[in-house]
DNA sequence: CTAACACTCAACTATTAGGTTGACTCCTGC
DNA sequence: GCAGGAGTCAACCTAATAGTTGAGTGTTAG
């Protein structure tokens, strides 16, 4: 897979930096739900949670499905395996950096 | 390790979110470096690359150690690694929903 | 001591995000 | 065909972000 582009990286984590979208692709992801579904257990509007989906919409990582007057939406991880896949990066980063550490003090340690 | 708060989250994925910040991240993850160092290669003044390290900062992604008049910037993967964390879960949730879906296909192919 | 460097802070501006309300559209069941 | 449920859209408000400028604080070198 090809790398995300810079702006659709901006976007996924825009989008996984709300408590409320976390939650809903929590639930999104055990199984398809509609938006009424979706919007019932939060203390919003319909209409807030419909921008919420939109969000998570335009950063590809939730999909819709039309069924008859019902909208089914479906966790698309794509978008999420990216993000993953970036983040991954800085651990092994880290990893390494550590590794480093650890061998200069052991030579510090024993001359 | 006990799971990150949700606000501490929204801080990580938020910082996350804007492509200078994840640069800055990208170099700070190569080599300690000076709030100059920083800034030198961005088209921002001196207090918009201040603005981003705090946020990063406050997002607990980086640290900061004093060595004279300079302030040495470096990764702490430890935020990191919490979003890595989270982001799998999901893309756990994807391959076992995957797996199913396969399964379910296959019985019906032949039943 | 002071000049210069390495920042930081406060104030301001413009844009974006998250939320509301109310009107509108589009199916489905009767 | 029309009433009602499912959802979207537009307008609006408020708070937060990203950026600027300019003044202020430490620290070091000469």
């Amino acid at each position: 897979m090809q790398p995300m582009s810079e702006i659709a990286l901006d976007k996924v984590f825009q989008a996984l930096s709300d408590s409320t979208r976390r939650s809903i692709l929590h639930r999104v992801a055990e199984a398809e739900l509609t938006i009424s579904d979706i919007a019932a257990p939060y203390d919003l509007t319909f209409a807030a949670v419909s921008k919420h989906l939109k969000v998570l919409e335009q950063a590809g990582m939730i999909g819709r499905r039309k069924r008859g007057s019902y909208q089914m939406i479906s966790l698309n991880p794509e978008a999420l395996k990216s993000a993953g896949e970036w983040l991954r990066f800085y651990q092994q980063f880290w990893t390494t950096r550590l590794d480093a550490l650890k061998t200069l003090l052991e030579q510090q340690e024993k001359p």
